[in-house]
DNA sequence: CCATATTCTGTAACCGCTTTCATGAAACCG
DNA sequence: CGGTTTCATGAAAGCGGTTACAGAATATGG
């Protein structure tokens, strides 16, 4: 590999030159930074990215928390894909890469990762049990960026839906369709989204002048099977719910197949509503109605945030980002 | 951030001892190595990564190159996040991390990257364009695991599954089932998975002795659209398949609407099977019959076949991984 | 035309770690 | 017990960049 050195000798120029050519361009006569460019081009020249790193402390680098564990193999974000896709594309731009931490999770792995590597930034992507080491990482001042949970620091913000304003409208849209028994299958409340969704449940009912019931509450953990036990459980008493408003569309799914069982019939006998707007959503027949949530704007979103706080940037927290939900109206109300 | 210096220092030893003490710690006193550590400890010393990388020359990094853009935003592959969790997985416990390259897609942007970073080796997740640049980077003797597309190089090898023999289990089983008519929607054939999967269609028929029709085979592009549209065509001429083996569950799930559009009955009319076994197909009424991938193998298969790779191992291809597949029968057959 | 301000370029220190080579201490041995 | 080996440690030279500082070249102005 060609180094700076080796370029300068052939270029006939300092290495800092070389060096001014790639870093600030216009330090350098126009004359010799074209110059230079073309014999680097004739070595095929790649500045090397860990002297660079180690000479300045900054890596480009970009690191990504994705806790792969938490629920075993099997756990699957409903849409990580397309935050990947979001956050990579965005990132890209502005000429970061991203690195998934293969750290021990929990405790400080992540911040040790961060330290030697030299880690721009992080973005937390993940099931969101509170940890106090991503509290002490955004206390640091490392710029960070957590999707669907709450983080505070010098350089931290998150991203989220609006997941009040979602079940909101949830709710609203069954209260139009003639539903006076809302039930809900919410997510654990120790998350975010689950909070946030059974909140706007409770919200709306008042707002529309429902009572709130307890017997109509039932926690589900965001998977299927949990959905599937939750709506046997709302089934189980006399008064049975006219409609039902799931925190995701995974549980949603499960409900679907506890009503079939049942023998009822959605939307006649019991309506339902679901978020996130899965692939699955479109597909499961009679086509789940559910709160849409802009998938790869999540990604671009957390993008941003982070690049907006990354040095010289001053430290200043960057406002949250609250993104809309859309309601989409199929089948199953 | 201590560095090795202060640590010396601190711990009154020469920076080379505690440079041994991680990395070839039996060069080492016990005695010493364990007052090293201590004092480590307390300092909370995290070596640099990059300085380690610049010494060294090995980032203990692996690249992934995904290619989000192939097919707009939209893009998905059926089962990254499975791929990811396997690769990460076993990464992470051989000390290795992902860099997710955020490189001009083809041509040498890769290459490139992979140069810059020093990286250790590098993953191919793609749609598998053949590409030039990949062949060159193989060749380079950088370590090369590529997913469902070949490719050689003196530390260079592939992952895929059993395309051939799972297409084979398919329409196996729909003669076992009694049909004879038995067409195939097949993926593009540029495609490693779309050539070999028609390529066991084929295989197949002739071994029952059932003979090959070109009007029994329609073309698409893995995506769900494509399927329907595929199937339509099947049902254009006068006398319908009463089987087809789609080469993907999208196109499956796709060929499902269009029959059912065509008020065919399935399995009745037509029995059907899909490749893959993505979430939807057991969700799908009435279920579909799939041949399975086994999906986190995908990534473990290729992280060790990388880790194997790895200098110092000799420099030898690792021999390819073929994945067995499983017949997954359900109610569309 | 000279003094001064402004650009442009070069020298060299430094970023934090690894590793070769040399050295001194300890162990081995006839 | 002197001479070899072996073993543990240290000094210092890189690895390939960036950047403070200083010097040379050019432009500016009186």
């Amino acid at each position: 590999m060609a180094t700076i050195r080796e370029l300068a000798r052939r270029a006939e120029v300092s290495v800092a030159t070389v060096s001014r050519v790639f870093n600030n361009p216009d330090l350098v006569t126009r004359r010799t930074r074209e110059h230079v460019l073309r014999v680097a081009d004739e070595l095929g020249y790649q500045p090397n990215e860990s002297a660079r790193t180690l000479a300045t402390g900054r890596s480009r680098m970009v690191g990504l928390v994705w806790d792969t564990g938490h629920r075993g193999p099997g756990w699957r974000h409903p849409f990580l894909q397309e935050i990947l896709i979001g956050l990579k594309t965005a990132l890209s731009d502005h000429g970061h890469h991203l690195l998934m931490l293969a750290a021990e999770p929990g405790a400080g792995g992540y911040a040790r990762a961060a330290k030697r590597h030299d880690l721009d930034g992080i973005v937390f992507i993940d099931a969101g049990a509170p940890d106090p080491a991503l509290a002490d990482l955004a206390a640091s001042g490392l710029p960070c960026v957590a999707l669907d949970r709450p983080v505070t620091g010098p350089r931290a913000t998150y991203v989220t839906s609006d997941n009040v304003g979602g079940a909101r409208a949830a709710v609203a849209h069954l209260h139009a369709r003639g539903r006076r028994r809302i039930a809900t299958i919410a997510g654990p409340r120790r998350t975010w989204p689950g909070a946030d969704r059974l909140a706007g449940y409770r919200l709306e009912l008042s707002a529309l002048g429902l009572p709130y019931r307890e017997e109509l509450v039932a926690e589900g953990d965001f998977y299927l099977d949990s959905g599937h036990a939750a709506m046997r459980r709302l089934l189980a008493p006399d008064e049975r719910p006219d409609a039902v408003f799931a925190a995701g569309d995974q549980m949603a799914i499960g409900a679907l197949r506890a009503l079939a069982e049942a023998g009822l019939r959605v939307p006649e006998d019991v309506a339902l509503v679901g978020f996130d707007d899965i692939e699955l959503a479109a597909l499961v027949p009679p086509g789940l109605t559910t709160v849409a949530q802009d998938k790869t704007a999540f990604g671009t979103a957390a993008a941003r945030a982070l690049i907006a706080m990354l040095p010289p940037s001053p430290a200043t927290p960057h406002p949250p980002a609250i993104l809309p939900t859309r309601l989409v109206i199929r089948g199953t109300t």
